[in-house]
DNA sequence: TGTAATGTTTACCAACCGGTCAAATTATCA
DNA sequence: TGATAATTTGACCGGTTGGTAAACATTACA
């Protein structure tokens, strides 16, 4: 027998557990970096700090190495949204939602890369993850939002459209980052940036651009 | 002599223009859809409908097809920010760079993929241009801004990052086109997002989310 | 401790990659 | 028309890719 893993034992050994994790950690460095077709066993064997072999023992493909990572990371990248809550302030709650995403964009900029490369070539490989856990989520949480329209508590919009608003305003801080650092240049190259569009996101869901009625110069 | 077009020869012939035309119109099919590591010069070739030797004998390597494909596009990319007129009335100025963004994403969306892919794998083909003509212009747009925010024509915000929500947003429709597919469903599959994208975003860039002072059911 | 299962390595392969070359073909124009 | 330059092609090359085979080493456990 030659299989490694689960496939046929139900129990996982110590170094199974360890090899795997340092395998997923070094493929979310190299796919997120290059995106899949971009990236090569030998980079993720390297990053790993083993043989090619060695790795390909424990995932049999690299597309077996993907679907592992995106399996992993999926659940945890949704759970913002997850926490949406329909009992709170609907103005709070937004906010609060603006702010974890940003968070995410800054602390775990690995795994917004990596769903960005996969989205924009086209999704081959999560198409299904998209239409169906991911839909259904945002189903549920755009009937929250237009509850909140209906109820006169936040201006009347289209709930999918204000998702993707943030969602594309937020992630644009991990996705494109060097292009935020060239634009913004050296000066603003600490993490200060993150605030400053905390600040600015903030007042633009809520505010908008229009002069409100608090005292301007 | 075997180099081709205007290396040596200052003119071009009628069929220099034409098949350079074919292939940077396959290149950008290509690139767009797969980025630059994951495309194949025999890729492009296919779509030009050519040998592979024969595309190389007009773009000597990868690369250089890549970068007059860059040059090519770029210019015309920023287009929508150059028209952003200092004089004109702030928030409507404003709306129509939003419409113009959306109306780009919508009708060259390979374009704004070419750039996303290029820079979500850290823009190693373009730093240049993003930290000369690029910085520059968003630097002479951001001034503009700033002056609108100072005479109390709109909101006090960060004038940097309004743009990044300007082009993040817009630039979502085309970079995450199956993503928004997905969620939106068979039902919306149409042009019409486009349409209620444009609607959202111009309410929420001139209004947010705030409950205005007309009337709400 | 012995042995069977698990883990690791070296050597290797076929397919694919970007790119070259020389020969053949076609367009240009004096 | 003929000669010269421009274009096109098929055969090929060295390097890289994802993945395999089998020998070897280590671990777990009765």
């Amino acid at each position: 027998m030659v299989l490694p893993r689960a496939a046929r034992t139900q129990r996982r050994t110590r170094i199974q557990g360890e090899k795997e994790e340092r395998i997923l950690e070094a493929a979310l460095e190299v796919f997120s970096a290059n995106g899949f077709r971009g990236s090569t066993v030998d980079q993720i064997a390297e990053v790993a700090g083993m043989s090619k072999p060695n790795l390909l023992y424990y995932f049999r493909t690299k597309e077996a190495m993907h679907r592992a990572l995106i399996d992993r990371v999926l659940d945890t990248w949704l759970d913002p949204l997850r926490e949406f809550n329909a009992e709170g302030n609907p103005v709070a709650e937004i906010r609060s939602y603006i702010r974890r995403k940003l968070e995410m964009a800054r602390d775990y900029p690995r795994e917004s890369r990596l769903f960005a490369n996969e989205v924009l070539q086209g999704a081959p490989h999560i198409e299904d993850e998209l239409k169906g856990p991911l839909k259904a989520l945002v189903d549920e949480k755009a009937e929250v939002i237009r509850a909140w329209a209906k109820a006169g508590k936040i201006a009347k919009c289209d709930p999918y459209h204000l998702i993707f608003a943030i969602w594309s305003t937020t992630q644009h801080y991990a996705d494109f980052d060097v292009q935020v650092r060239a634009v913004l240049g050296q000066g603003n190259a600490g993490e200060g940036r993150f605030e400053d569009a905390a600040r600015f996101l903030e007042r633009l869901f809520v505010d908008g651009l229009q002069v409100s009625e608090q005292p301007t110069v």
